[in-house]
DNA sequence: TATTGTTATACTCTATAACTATA
DNA sequence: TATAGTTATAGAGTATAACAATA
């Protein structure tokens, strides 16, 4: 064991990656949801998308996105409405029982990532948020002119 | 379209954890394998544990290791072999063909990582990187004394 | 005809419980 | 009896293909 003084730049993002996400993970199961239903009840969180839009945004196949709402369904945590305009259509609403349990797992992640975060010095933290969020708005940017020029 | 430039310390790690998580799974599928079988793969680059050992190690029940084992068995990519001190215990070995196609997803993911940061200047990249080194080498610490004083 | 969504089917991953074979 | 591992079974998550209803 010692060992994290000599980690490759691609080895600590990578163990920060697993870290964060493990996190993330533990906190949901606590509350009996998965990686997916918390992504799908994140972003049904200021949102009401058609299983479509639901798919394209999750880049899942349309069928998953059947399954994953049904499940989401049956436990109360969203439901399907009618579209108005198309008839073919759906569109998902997350339900209070779904925002409420979503906000208790993102104040658990919360408080573990911020203790993660105490662990090192204030500059520490600073250089670290501010890396990230350079490099979450580089890839942002690259995307974009990716789906620009694609 | 806007953005990033308002992320919460919580939010950035989290962007960045799957960020990264996505670039390792992309690179991993492309191989046809899972991030379940990457893992197990990366420990058994230098071991040859037992299926009790792995059990530990990846945190998973005994059954779930014997089926990932029996898939990857399956593939050619593992074996088992009998241990010579206790005939009811397994040594998993990894293979050649594992080995080779490990290195592959590795080298792809290392690209990829190496990419993303080239997108952020020097001085954000090595801000980055050290206060991701930092804070996985705290938590370390902090697990350890856990488990001792636990 | 094309699109929206569901269903049938199959495979991976995970866990629990029951089992076999050693120790 | 206790431990190492496998097998049976079940449920979530994912995809492909076939289908129904609507556009």
């Amino acid at each position: 064991m010692t060992s994290d003084d000599t980690l490759s730049p691609v080895d600590a993002l990578a163990q920060l990656a697993f870290l964060v996400h493990g996190v993330l993970e533990r906190r949901a199961t606590e509350a009996d949801l998965s990686i997916s239903q918390m992504r799908l009840l994140g972003i049904l969180r200021d949102r009401e998308p058609t299983m479509n839009e639901l798919g394209a945004r999750m880049v899942l196949d349309k069928s998953s996105i059947s399954g994953l709402v049904d499940r989401a369904e049956r436990r109360g945590l969203v439901v399907r409405v009618p579209s108005s305009t198309d008839r073919r259509s759906v569109r998902v609403r997350m339900t209070d029982a779904g925002r409420e349990l979503t906000h208790r797992v993102e104040r658990g992640f919360d408080a573990d990532v911020l203790a993660l975060l105490a662990g090192i010095s204030p500059a520490q933290q600073s250089a670290l948020v501010s890396g990230a969020t350079a490099l979450i708005s580089a890839e942002a940017r690259a995307r974009a002119a990716l789906a620009d020029a694609g």
